[in-house]
RNA sequence: GCGCCUCUAGCUCAAUGGCAGAGCAACGGACUCUUAAUCCGCAGGUUCCGGGUUCGAAUCCCGGGGGGCGCACCA
């Protein structure tokens, strides 16, 4: 929008070239009368030298080291020969007018040969040359998408043509030109003028084949945005994902709010956490593996309806649908239980597909999976029992169950109780074969320490688990809001960890007191934030929708 | 943590015990409608690191490192 005005200029395209001296030129006696002799020593700007500085140093040279230094010596000496020439090879700004989306949108459906008349400042990054002699193109991509620049060579000014001569792969430039669609059809910019904006100094990857090695994908992420459109796709559904579930949050009226990532005693879940030293205090802190318990102190206090989107840690294996730092979506509304829970899951998951891709059915490793609401709800206990061939119960004696499992060929350990009993042979037999989207509804207490037990069975929760393509979603539960219970809840894991069991919630007497003032009945749901982004981008690995993925140090050679 | 696979030019990949190669990128040149442009020419290597076997190792063996996948734990 804020290009249509300045697009004109009230300028005949055929009179640019030659009565209207391009910015270079006009920037250029302005670093002239400094001249290339008043930069030089300008301290902290890499000057004409500084390759031979760079190569000359025999310590940090390897092969490899060699002939990159080759390639980038090559780009810094194009650099610095556009310097000599009074140009800035790094101005501080450009008036842009119109992204390449924008020109598309406007003069999409033009035939070819077609001009516009309108004269547009473009900017972006240089990813392929074609020359032909006197007439170049190139693809200039923007934050937005590509657009090719047609680019009469003796149209440009002197300085213009230097920036052409010099110009990489990779470098960013700003062009100004009028819209046209070339003979074979393609929408183009006519340049009349051509600025450096920044010079790449490192060869960009295969044009065709893009950045496919992994670890580099993963160490030099901003490579792979740049070299591999793919990444851009995934990486824009991510940012539209967690922007659309903000929006619909805001929108029912629930408070964004940020609590503690680094914590006394890390709960609302059970993980291990990783641990570090506050100086200050000289205390060891948990890095949070759950924002759970602060966020329903917050419910405490009488923000009645709070969602957290932020980073949750857990020392433990990396593989890939699991990421040692990943997001979770957390919201809490008072008032509403485990079954308003399932209807803002819902709401979440599929505005975030509506808005990120503007589908509803996805592709998964188990088969197509259809996210169009309402979704089925199914008891835990009744899908038990269709796989078992018999009802479960978590008040059935431990053996009994342990029998069910043995047949069913679970595996188990002894401290176990029947609920954790059953939630495995749901974890093992019944999960691995549920494509979805489908909510689990009814979990035993045993493995659901903070879910309030339902009217009718203490030995269940209202708790639900969203499962798609065999992997758990979401989850969300009525609140346990009665201080004593959960105080007990805490007191028996508690001793469950006494006994040797590692997967026991630690107890928070800080959040029991918080409950003594009162959390009114409340609904909350967890969302894997990482995961829904696999499913609605389609691709399997939870490293490819992390932007910097933890990695071991580089190796040194 | 265990098992399997992998690492060769800036990038993508060949070469399986016998002279380390191609495409793209770069460099020099031709070219006013290309879009993986084309054509001619030229250059580019510690084959991840260290040891061993061999007349000879990118290739086989041992050790180490990075990465990927699978199993276990976990969401």
């Amino acid at each position: 929008m804020y290009g249509h005005t300045r697009s004109r200029q009230g300028i005949e395209p055929s009179l640019v070239a030659f009565a209207v001296p391009c910015h270079s030129c006009i920037i250029a006696p302005a670093i002239g009368s400094v001249g290339s002799k008043g930069t030089i020593g300008r301290p902290g700007i890499p000057m004409k030298g500084a390759v031979v500085t760079d190569v000359a140093n025999p310590e940090a040279e390897t092969g490899s080291q060699r002939s990159v230094d080759a390639l980038s010596a090559e780009r810094r000496s194009k650099r610095d020969s556009l310097r000599d020439k009074g140009i800035d090879p790094y101005p501080s700004r450009f008036d842009r007018s119109h992204t390449n989306a924008e020109l598309r949108k406007r003069h999409g459906d033009l035939p070819a040969d077609a001009r516009t008349g309108e004269i547009v400042q473009v900017a972006g990054r240089i990813t392929s040359v074609r020359g032909h002699g006197k007439l170049v193109f190139a693809t200039l991509q923007d934050v937005s998408g590509s657009i090719q620049l047609l680019i009469p060579v003796s149209n440009l000014c002197e300085a213009g043509a230097a920036v052409l001569d010099k110009s990489d792969l990779g470098d960013w430039v700003g062009a100004t030109g009028e819209v046209i669609v070339s003979k074979r059809g393609e929408l183009s910019v006519e340049l009349t003028e051509l600025q450096l904006l920044s010079k790449a100094l490192r060869p960009l990857p295969d044009k065709w084949h893009g950045l496919s090695e992994a670890e580099m994908r993963y160490r030099q992420r901003e490579v792979d945005l740049l070299a591999n459109e793919d990444t851009r796709r995934v990486f824009g559904i991510r940012f539209k994902v967690v922007s659309a579930m903000r929006d619909v949050l805001v929108a029912e009226d629930f408070l964004e709010v940020e609590t503690p990532i680094l914590q006394l005693q890390a709960g609302g879940a059970i993980a291990r956490p990783f641990v570090t030293h506050a100086n200050a205090l000289n205390i060891d802190l948990s890095l949070r593996i759950a924002p759970e318990l602060y966020l329903k102190r917050l419910v405490i206090g009488g923000f009645e309806r709070v969602f957290e989107i932020g980073r949750n840690f857990r020392n433990e294996g990396v593989d890939t649908r699991h990421s040692p730092e990943f997001t979770a979506l957390e919201a809490y509304r008072a008032f509403g239980d485990y079954t308003d829970g399932m209807g803002l899951t819902e709401r979440l998951v599929v505005a975030a597909a509506r808005v990120a891709t503007e589908r509803m059915t996805f592709t998964t490793a188990g088969g197509p999976v259809d996210l169009t609401p309402p979704w089925p709800r199914q008891e835990l206990l009744g899908l038990i029992e269709e796989a078992a061939g018999r009802r479960l119960h978590p008040s059935d004696p431990v053996d009994d169950v342990r029998s069910a499992c043995r047949d069913l060929g679970v595996e188990f350990e002894d401290p176990w109780g029947s609920g954790r009993l059953i939630f495995e042979i749901y974890d093992k037999v019944l999960l691995p074969n549920m494509l979805g989207p489908v909510f689990v509804c009814g979990f035993p207490v045993e493995v659901s320490p903070l879910a309030r037990h339902q009217l009718t069975d203490e030995t269940l929760t209202d708790r639900f688990e969203l499962v798609v393509d065999a992997k758990e979603y979401a989850n969300g539960y009525s609140e346990l809001n009665i201080p004593e219970e959960q105080e007990a809840r805490f007191r028996g894991a508690s001793a469950a960890a006494a006994m040797g069991d590692l997967e026991a919630h630690p107890s928070d007497m800080a959040f029991v007191r918080a409950l003594e003032y009162g959390l009114p009945p409340t609904s909350g749901i967890g969302i894997g934030v990482d995961r829904l982004v696999m499913l609605l981008a389609e691709v399997d690995a939870i490293r490819d929708v992390i932007l910097f993925p933890m990695l071991r140090p580089e190796s040194q050679g």
